[in-house]
DNA sequence: TCAAAAGTGTTATCCTTACACCCATGT
DNA sequence: ACATGGGTGTAAGGATAACACTTTTGA
């Protein structure tokens, strides 16, 4: 690219007014106790993150090795979220570049590392988790008071908006929940400043109203990796990053659901799972689960190879 | 961020060892007599692209000004397509950032710009328009030196992994064609060094079987926001960023079967749109096309308030 | 015996795919 | 008349969703 480049740009060369710094971050999940939970460091409420420096062989190691370092995990797979510019700092004219990875690891022995938490995402979204039926918060506080924003706004129009995007996105009108539109949720909140975040100060109703916050806009590239988990696990067999090697169906239903948010249909998931062949008997049982004992699976990884090779639909219960 | 980052970061300050530039590059595409399009600088086979700078607002408005100020085109939709490292340079030891992105827009009338061109994008991927038919080249050179180069591995297992992956990504042994795998059909070919750009140097040979190159990695990104496009408009209706204001269903039809590079079928192609509320009708016909007189269409921009929304399906017709 | 989970069979429904056919206009 | 594109009806098949029910263990 560069030798073409330095006939198409401006200000090539060696000079420095435009250079940046980059930052990489990573949205880390397992899954334990049918918790969905994200890999946080500090008391600060933050994702492992760091720059991407000289000596990181590609964004994808600088990654692996900023996590490593700051919490001892070492991570499988890993995608691309999102890059983009923060704003201005103060100070320094100098901007950074923050580039999102999601990863999908299992959740590993604590050590002594004394900086490495994992929280459950459902901490920072209540909202989002409707395997006991629709979370109270929605209709109770979350409905009413987007109603009150929306209609604060100075035009007509505006309130128009306001209601309908409300509506669609937490499934206020016709009561049909979407779990993919985790990061719309989040920005509406964030726009109606009923989250920590976006009162800048600590308003601590608006952060018992809406989870726990976190620093920056972390929080928001959390929901982020949320939402295209959510939707990846429906086209891609990526749930198996986040299960032990060997596992039974429920626990692998289980998974999905907290992933989900939502409980499936058990015969129907188990049908949907087979006959894809995502996963072969390995012959062996375990009891541990209570009742009758359950037949062991393994993951299929010849899968990926012999096809282009969905993920797991979700055959829904009705509400 | 920056409070927290001091806490957890090692190079912080004003150091600038790790500071690295940000390039900003888009695929901007369009489709004009049936043929999908890409808009490319200078005589190389470049796409746009230009730093990111302090004075750009945000990295979008940055591609924004780089494509408009290069090509005269002014720019509408646009999503981020992904973002890689490349590789160190000789010389300065600095590393670069490539944030590529894609756009979507109608063909502006050429004005007296020298540089702007729109490509097709075939001529580029020669083997990824299935609409009269498979290609040829897929079966009489693609297929063959794909073998050959798989039996040129060192050991069995590669061989037999070579073989599995370009019988997918092709449809080789089932004749399923997928056209979602372009970039994987593209990362085959360049491992093969069956493409220009593999080779380094101007294999005219090379050239002439897979395809006109293009500088750097250019082509992977074109391929990437191909793939991306392809499977897109399947659930989001991205297609009405590339239509006029008023069109016919066939012509909707035609520009989707240009990206997917397929045949669809046109009674069902056309009630799952109508079925689907995509459209409106203007009331008007035309006679432009041959024929019995087309009733007109608008899109309707409605839906994108009203729900989640699906793009086109594909009810595709029999190979 | 009961609770809890594993597992099977079958039906109803919807969506997709395909086929067959008619309509309106220009040459 | 016929070629070209516009447009409708409907049936076959497959996938999904729902319901009903049996099996196997531990407490």
């Amino acid at each position: 690219m560069d030798d073409h480049a330095k006939g198409i740009r401006k200000g090539t060369g060696v000079s420095n007014a435009n250079d940046i710094k980059a930052d990489l971050i990573a949205v880390v999940v397992a899954v334990n106790d049918h918790e969905p939970r994200v890999l946080t460091i500090g008391r600060a409420n933050a994702l492992p993150s760091g720059p991407f420096e000289l000596g990181h062989r590609s964004l994808q190691s600088g990654l692996r090795s900023w996590v490593e370092e700051q919490t001892g995990q070492p991570l499988g797979y890993i995608e691309q979220l999102y890059t983009f510019a923060d704003r201005d700092r103060v100070g320094t004219g100098q901007r950074v570049i923050s580039i999102s990875y999601l990863a999908l690891t299992r959740e590993e022995e604590a050590t002594q590392s004394d900086r490495r938490r994992w929280e459950r995402w459902y901490d920072y979204f209540p909202w989002e988790d409707h395997r006991s039926g629709t979370p109270s918060i929605l209709s109770k506080v979350l409905r009413p008071r987007l109603l009150k924003w929306a209609d604060s706004a100075g035009d007509n129009e505006t309130r128009r908006e306001r209601r309908q995007r409300s509506a669609v996105a937490f499934g206020f009108d016709d009561g049909t929940w979407n779990e993919e539109l985790t990061l719309q949720r989040y920005e509406l909140l964030y726009e109606a400043a009923m989250v920590g975040e976006a009162t800048g100060g600590q308003s601590s109703a608006a952060r018992s109203v809406a989870g726990e916050s976190m620093i920056a806009d972390h929080r928001r590239i959390l929901a982020t990796g949320i939402a295209r988990l959510r939707s990846k696990i429906k086209y891609r067999p990526v749930v198996f990053e986040l299960m032990p090697p060997v596992f039974s169906l429920l626990q692998l239903q289980r998974t999905v659901e907290a992933l989900a948010g939502r409980l499936l249909h058990k015969p129907n998931f188990r049908r949907l799972i087979e006959q894809q062949e995502l996963v072969e008997q390995t012959g062996e049982t375990t009891a541990d689960t209570g009742g009758r004992p359950a037949k062991l699976y393994r993951f299929r990884h010849a899968v990926l190879d012999e096809r282009a090779v969905a993920g797991t639909k979700l055959p829904l219960t009705r509400a």
